[in-house]
DNA sequence: CCATTCAAGGAATAGCTTTTCCTAGATGAG
DNA sequence: CTCATCTAGGAAAAGCTATTCCTTGAATGG
């Protein structure tokens, strides 16, 4: 039951296994009819090269290593998504890695990503903030994707800034005036990033922002209770940080009988389907492209791989999706 | 730049390199002291020997391919981490393929995975019905994890009959005598099983069931409506196919001044945190314990890999995870 | 003192593919 | 007819490790 060989088809076309070789690679010099009873009898056998011999000769893997520290949640998948899709259709091989925010188990895994000699390596997270660059081989190429790290490195973020913007900017355009914002923690940079786009695009339209942006947690239940306080400010729009707070705003405002959007337009981000769908209204939201990040990050690392040096902070566009909780 | 590799440890030490290679795997007769030379060069050198030599030689590669149909979605995910722990701790590595769906995908990923000569498959999907069997290599074992092949083969699975039995059991046992189910489409395996195991389990109980089991769609709208047309026949109790028509019914339920769980107690289905948590007041739901799923799936492969032949179904029991919504 | 055994480590092979270099035969030119 | 050139394909090396077999020197037994 061994597995089928280049020198079994070598033997079976009567040809020598270099000959075999470059008949199915298009190299040398053979006659055609060479060339075609050894495509024959490699199809015949159902031969494929043994892609760890080609590595080995090689002296790469054709793989790379896809680290993440958030076990593959929320954001981490749709980047994930979106390199493989890069890197599969360029033929190389994703290696998934979870991390659980242990460092140790990050070295381990580096180190084995290093000795199986990967290609390249992207590192993602769950939160945009610098973190620890990762200890890899320096002629290993590293890209960071929904995450950076402390010191110098490649990586790719969504535009948070610019996020919160658009959202400012469609709320503007659909004609409301009192405007307010409520997110989640002010130490995530996400959040604050987030705040100033907003609070600059209400700024340059001379729309003047309905109380400071208020700062809690990433929640429904913050939700429901932020926008408790807000009521007495008569808002006649609110951007939230995240879809799920949005949905809490939009429990309190339907339980004091606001509608949305008529009274109060509603803007969340993440564009999370299941929330942002099943919401009530269905939310409009402001979609990070996170697939387009890991997309990015993927060429990114396509090209350093390739021999390109590069560096720097690369944002990828946010998208505002509209439905009608701001009156689509 | 180049890799070290054990000729280096080799000449360092003052030895050949198969005397580096039984030093550093203890084996063969050597002294003590050559040993801890070779050690301490491989040491200073950093080396790690190169796994594409190994996997070559030992003709298996100590990775995985896991294949999902789901985009590595709400199912996929949790699987996906509970086999990669199982095997990495085992010092696999995982292959990450997502096929979209798509036949012709997944036939150029088994090829891709059976050139890189992987130990072993995992197959897993985001529904529980028999789908066609991977065309794969004979000699490479499969194991598939929430979902099944065809004919014959191994499969884990969640148990979605038993989820169905303890959520009656845990709405009988906190005193409900009017309950109903809300469910999924009914050409869902898994909603079929979830019905069948709660019928049956209260009618055990000698409790009738509210109605007979309505089948729908997996989202919130859906839930709110069933939850309109059941509100004649006074449910005290509903368990909810999802977490998703669960949502759609507590915001029903709260909009006509039903209290939960005072007046109507309400079980959902799959756990997932942030529809659970976040919904209010927050879900009792059954967990199908999908990264158990994942982590059985892999223990099998990992025997089959050894060279047990295993076959036939296994099912993970559920968990009911008690919140506020039912009393808690 | 010689023959045998043992300890320690070296040489070579296998695993599979690709590429470089080389050879044998044929063809063309002079 | 001889030499140069070309064509088609073979032989061998490289990439790296683990293992099997072999060699050398020392030690032991008779």
């Amino acid at each position: 039951m061994r597995r089928v060989t280049i020198k079994d088809v070598a033997a079976a076309a009567g040809v020598s296994i270099g000959t075999a070789s470059k008949a199915l690679n298009g190299q040398g010099k053979l006659r055609a009819e060479t060339r075609d009873r050894v495509a024959q009898a490699a199809e015949r056998l159902g031969f494929a090269p043994n892609t760890l011999a080609q590595a080995l000769l090689a002296g790469r893997s054709y793989t790379v290593g896809l680290i993440t520290t958030d076990s593959f949640g929320r954001f981490s998948i749709p980047v994930m998504l979106g390199a493989e899709d890069a890197l599969g259709t360029g033929l190389i091989s994703v290696f998934m890695c979870d991390t659980r925010d242990d460092p140790d188990r990050e070295r381990r895994y580096i180190e084995m990503l290093t000795a199986r000699r990967v290609d390249g390596l992207i590192v993602t997270g769950r939160r945009i903030e610098p973190r620890p660059a990762v200890q890899a081989d320096p002629n290993i190429p590293v890209v960071y994707a929904m995450t950076q790290p402390d010191g110098e490195g490649a990586a790719v973020l969504p535009d948070d800034q610019g996020g919160g913007r658009i959202a400012a900017e469609h709320l503007i355009a659909i004609g409301r005036r009192r405007v307010a914002h409520i997110t989640g923690p002010e130490r995530f940079l996400a959040a604050r990033l987030r705040a100033r786009g907003f609070q600059a695009a209400l700024g340059a339209a001379g729309v003047e922002s309905c109380g400071a942006a208020r700062f809690g947690e990433w929640s429904e239940r913050w939700g429901r209770e932020a926008a408790g306080q807000l009521l007495a400010d008569r808002p006649d729009a609110i951007f939230c940080g995240n879809d799920q707070i949005a949905r809490g705003v939009a429990d309190t405002l339907r339980a004091v009988g606001r509608r949305i959007p008529e009274d109060v337009a509603l803007v969340g981000f993440d564009n999370w389907a299941p929330m942002a769908l099943g919401a009530l209204p269905p939310l409009s939201s402001v979609d990070m492209r996170l697939e387009e990040v890991g997309r990015v990050a993927a060429e990114h690392l396509l090209a350093a791989i390739g021999g390109e040096r590069l560096r720097g902070v690369h944002k990828v566009p946010s998208q505002l999706v509209v439905r009608e909780s701001s009156g689509g």
